[in-house]
DNA sequence: CACAGTGTGTGAGCGCGGTCACACACCACT
DNA sequence: AGTGGTGTGTGACCGCGCTCACACACTGTG
């Protein structure tokens, strides 16, 4: 975990926590749910969502293993601003909130490294928001896909369990088609390439060009 | 200020404060100011604004008399990630980023407190991220409008220093004629009413239906 | 095997809002 | 009174992307 802990603190803490496993597109925490607790994505991917007053869903940001989430509601004690949904079957440790409360409370380190990670939260929502104001949903995908969690392989990006069109239109204001032609076009400059649900980013110096404009989006 | 603080420990600190004035569009913090300090706007009104890569404004926050920011930085280590622009003609009391850090470490109480604030920064950031997901600019404005700070008079709510059409546009990622025309039909409608640069929301019931879909946005 | 369920691909149509081009009101300044 | 700067109001145009309506591929499942 991203935690700066001594071994010995671990220990202890392991008996507390609860290994839970969700299907897909099953809720992981609720938004009016008040148990706060701290939650460990052990492994698949977790997908932070809202809804609009008119019942859109809105994607705010994605988890990958190893990061963990519900540290908003358990540092200012008020209901979790947004559900957590397994975007693919995942495995999740959850830290009841007393426990986690007394922990970050007793070490000044950890404190610290909560606040750290409060912090980059806003970083990462504002950089989303910034994308927003992309005026082209093609720019805005490949920002999008750029930010994604990737791991090189024989000198190529790979992005692995990519997320569906859906998850990704909810991220960028875009339709799920707009996102489908998107892709079609991605596909058909080789600038990226699907295999299974990995994604290879064969031109990711060109993906950002269009991301920032440099380069006009192509059209067909 | 939102500090819970006594007044033997404020004493001190006003001496370590610069009291600044800024002029309508100065930039009171950049984003890449390796200075890290914590400022209070006194008087005025700030807004928190980014770029895309393709020069577009981005707006982020406003910030009202007796709100505190820069606090990103100062716990994080990393630049800013926004600007700060004076809106209107503002002053600001700074307080340098050691005297900051050494406050809020020697009083858990005040640690506590920023990190209150953090998660109130990425609830806010949050919520307007949503708002960006309502299909229409109309709805859009109506949300803003309605999170504005705003004070009863005579039973009236009431926005001192309105923003203007071009602030609120880079908030809602709307053009800056989108949001004249808005501001038409809400006036003909008696839903909104100017009175030189106060702004009095008359109807907020029906400027909440209109932000939640349940009433159409009238056409004209 | 048929079957549903889910993710993806694709066309047609159309309306909203961005952009550009103005005009005008209002204020501060000297 | 003139003069520039800034904010606001308004029309015309047009293209992008949303919506709706499909078809199809690929699962796991009875």
């Amino acid at each position: 975990m991203l935690q700066p802990l001594a071994r010995e603190a671990l220990e202890p803490l392991s008996a507390r926590m609860a290994l839970r496993s969700f299907p897909r597109r099953a809720m992981v925490m609720g938004k009016e749910n008040p148990t706060q607790e701290l939650g460990f994505l052990v492994e698949g991917r977790l997908q932070g969502v809202d809804f609009t007053v008119d019942g859109r869903s809105v994607g705010m940001y994605f988890v990958d293993p190893g990061d963990y989430f519900g540290e908003l509601a358990l540092v200012d004690g008020k209901p979790p601003s947004e559900f957590v949904i397994a975007a693919v079957k995942s495995t999740v440790a959850f830290l009841d909130g007393a426990a986690a409360r007394e922990l970050i409370l007793g070490h000044p380190a950890l404190a610290q490294a909560v606040m750290a990670r409060l912090a980059q939260r806003v970083r990462t929502v504002m950089a989303q928001r910034t994308l927003l104001s992309l005026p082209n949903p093609f720019q805005r995908l490949c920002v999008l896909l750029l930010q994604l969690p990737q791991r090189p392989v024989d000198g190529v990006a790979e992005v692995a369990q990519a997320p569906t069109h859906q998850e990704l239109a909810i991220m960028i204001n875009a339709s799920r088609e707009t996102v489908t032609r998107a892709f079609q076009v991605l596909f058909l400059h080789k600038v990226l390439v699907r295999e299974g649900n990995i994604l290879k980013l064969m031109q990711p110096e060109l993906m950002r060009d269009i991301a920032e404009g440099r380069a006009d989006p192509p059209k067909a």
